[in-house]
DNA sequence: TGAATGATGCGCT
DNA sequence: GCGCATCATTCAT
């Protein structure tokens, strides 16, 4: 078992949190499966200025988790029938988190694919919905303490090669900042590359 | 291979 | 009511 991040690791910039993560490793271990993927897609939410972060409108019920500790997970509900997992960073009242988009299979392969519609390993975590439903992450698990030993995440396996900077997908505002973070030869990239070989 | 669209429920104005 | 940090399916090229 390779080392744990501590809290210290996301008590820093969310950019710079975001794009440390890449290469890393989530665990998440239940009852029913130890499951665990490479990181290969995230994107950043920083402060209530960032028009496009849960947190934009204040402090509400539903983003609470962003204002508190870093280490700590924040998922929500989103079009009816997704979840989406969220790392929350930075110091104790600024509200900021980065969002898992996609990953590589590493351990419990068979169990993710068991709860996916999708064959391919490469496309089974590829979107932070399937991310969710394949870990089976859900509400249940917001709030949980990085730190703990269900739900974490430590170092990566391989050397951490080109990374992509771009502007982030799915929303309506914000769309200009470049806060997404990916691996450039991961072929488990969810949303549209800047470029590179088609896989 | 890409664009359009329906599914489906919660949070907030 | 409307909008939403999505995805799978359907239809067009």
């Amino acid at each position: 078992m390779s080392s744990k991040l501590p809290r210290s690791f996301y008590n820093r910039p969310t950019l710079e949190v975001a794009r440390d993560l890449l290469g890393k490793r989530i665990v998440f271990k239940s009852n029913e499966a130890g499951l665990s993927a490479k990181i290969v897609e995230v994107e950043a939410y920083v402060g209530e200025d960032d028009p496009a972060c849960h947190a934009a409108p204040g402090l509400t019920k539903r983003n609470e988790v962003m204002y508190g500790k870093p280490g700590f997970s924040y998922i929500y509900f989103v079009y009816g029938m997704y979840y989406c997992f969220n790392i929350v960073t930075e110091r104790k009242g600024f509200p900021a988190a980065v969002l898992l988009r996609a990953a590589e299979p590493v351990d419990g392969l068979e169990i993710m694919r068991r709860r996916s519609s999708k064959r391919k390993a490469e496309t089974i975590l590829s979107g932070p919905g399937k991310f969710c439903r394949a870990f089976g992450l859900t509400a249940e698990h917001s709030g949980t303490d990085l730190t703990s030993n269900t739900l974490y995440v430590c170092e990566g396996i391989d050397q951490v090669e080109e990374i992509v900077i771009t502007t982030r997908v799915g929303i309506n505002k914000g769309v200009e900042r470049p806060y997404r973070f990916y691996l450039a030869d991961s072929n488990a990239v969810s949303g549209p590359r800047v470029k590179g070989p088609r896989a």
